[in-house]
DNA sequence: CAAGGCTCCTGATAGC
DNA sequence: TGCTATCAGGAGCCTT
C-alpha cells in the first residue's frame, strides 16, 4: 500500500519520465478516478491539452505536477494525484497493452514514445486539478492545504507536532495517522515506527514526553529512509513504481504482517489486534498496553 | 472544534 | 465446485 516512501518514489520516476513534457490527448477510463476534479472528465482533459507539466512535488501521500504557466493571467493550476490504496502512475509505451484497471491515460506532444497510466484496481485514488495556494513557494494545491507537512520534510515543525500531541485527547496510533499532525504515515509505517519505539498503539499522546515523541519521530525517518532505500514495500503486484517495479522492503518488515512470528527482538510471538476497521501488529512484551488510570 | 465512526471499491482468500 | 463472508485501507464526510 503506498505510504510516504512509495509515492517518494514515483514522484522521482515522474521527475525523470514526465516532467517538462505537453500533454496531447487525455482519456478519462472510468469517472471515479477522477471524482476529486469536480468539474468531470472533459473539463479535465480541456484544461490539461497544451499544457507543460512542471517538476513533480509531495507532500505526505499526495503527488502534484505543477502546469507551467501560459501567460500573466490567472491562478496557478496544477494535476493532484493521490495513490489510494492500490493506485499506479505507469510511464509505459504507447504499443503496451492496457492494464486491465486503467482508468486515465495522458498522452503527450512528442516523440517519447511513452504515455503516462494511472492504474487502479480499487479506485481509491485518483487525479484532478486544482488552483494553488496564492504565493505558496511548492505550488500546494488548495485542496490539500490542511495536509500537515511530512516528517522528511525539512521545514517539518517538530515543537509543534509535540505540542499537538501533548493538547490531544487521543491515542498514538491514531495520532500518527491523522494527516493535519503529520502525513505521509498510514498503518505499515506506523506499526513498524510504534515497534521500534516500543510504544503500544494505544497510549494517549498527551503522556508522551518530548524525548518520547522525538524518538518516535526518529524512527518514522528512519524505517522510512529504509523503505525508500530499497525502493518501498509491495505485498503483490497493486504496487509498483512508475517504471512498473515492485518495491523490497516487506522482506524487511518488524511488526506489520507478522502475527505469531516472534518478535525480532525478544522472540515472543507478536500480535495482531482489530483496530479502526484494519488490524495493529505489535509486540505484546516489547509494546506494553498503557495502564488504564480514572477519568480526571 | 475535536474525536471517532462510516463509507467508497475490487479481488484474494478462507470457510462451508 | 461454487457460493458467501471477510479483509485490505486512505481520507472525505458525517455525527456526536
Amino acid at each position: 500500500m503506498p505510504e510516504l516512501p512509495e509515492v517518494e518514489v514515483v514522484r522521482r520516476g515522474l521527475e525523470r519520465w514526465v516532467c517538462g513534457r505537453t500533454v496531447a490527448a487525455v482519456d478519462v477510463l472510468h469517472p471515479r478516478a477522477i471524482r476529486r476534479h469536480l468539474a468531470g472528465p472533459g473539463d479535465f482533459a480541456a484544461q490539461l491539452v497544451g499544457r507543460r507539466l512542471g517538476a513533480a512535488r509531495r507532500r505526505g501521500k499526495y503527488l502534484w505536477l505543477p502546469l507551467e504557466t501560459e501567460g500573466p493571467t490567472g491562478p496557478d493550476r496544477a494535476i493532484l494525484a493521490h495513490l489510494g490504496m492500490s493506485g499506479q502512475l505507469l510511464v509505459q509505451p504507447h504499443e503496451a497493452p492496457d492494464e486491465k484497471h486503467l482508468r486515465i491515460r495522458i498522452r503527450f506532444a512528442d516523440d517519447a514514445g511513452t504515455e503516462l497510466r494511472f492504474v487502479d484496481q480499487r479506485t481509491f485514488g485518483g487525479l484532478s486539478l486544482h488552483d494553488t495556494v496564492p504565493g505558496d513557494p511548492e505550488g500546494l494545491p488548495d485542496v490539500i492545504a490542511h495536509i500537515a507537512r511530512d516528517p522528511l520534510d525539512p521545514a517539518f515543525d517538530e515543537a509543534a507536532f509535540h505540542a499537538a500531541l501533548r493538547r490531544r485527547r487521543t491515542t498514538i496510533k491514531r495520532a500518527l495517522l491523522d494527516q493535519s499532525l503529520i502525513s505521509g504515515v498510514g498503518n505499515i509505517y506506523a506499526d513498524e515506527a510504534l515497534w521500534r519505539s516500543r510504544l503500544h498503539y494505544d497510549r494517549p499522546t498527551a503522556t508522551l514526553t518530548r524525548p518520547r515523541s522525538t524518538e518516535l519521530l526518529t524512527h518514522i525517518r528512519e524505517v522510512m529512509n529504509e523503505a525508500l532505500a530499497v525502493g518501498g514495500t509491495s505485498f503483490d503486484s497493486l504496487y509498483v513504481n512508475v517504471n512498473g517495479e515492485s518495491g523490497y522492503f516487506d522482506r524487511s518488515l518488524d511488526a506489520y504482517g507478522r502475527e505469531d512470528e516472534p518478535c525480532r527482538r525478544c522472540g515472543t510471538a507478536m500480535r495482531r489486534r482489530p483496530w479502526m476497521n484494519r488490524s495493529s501488529y505489535f509486540c505484546p512484551r516489547c509494546q506494553r498496553p498503557p495502564r488504564p488510570h480514572a477519568a480526571s
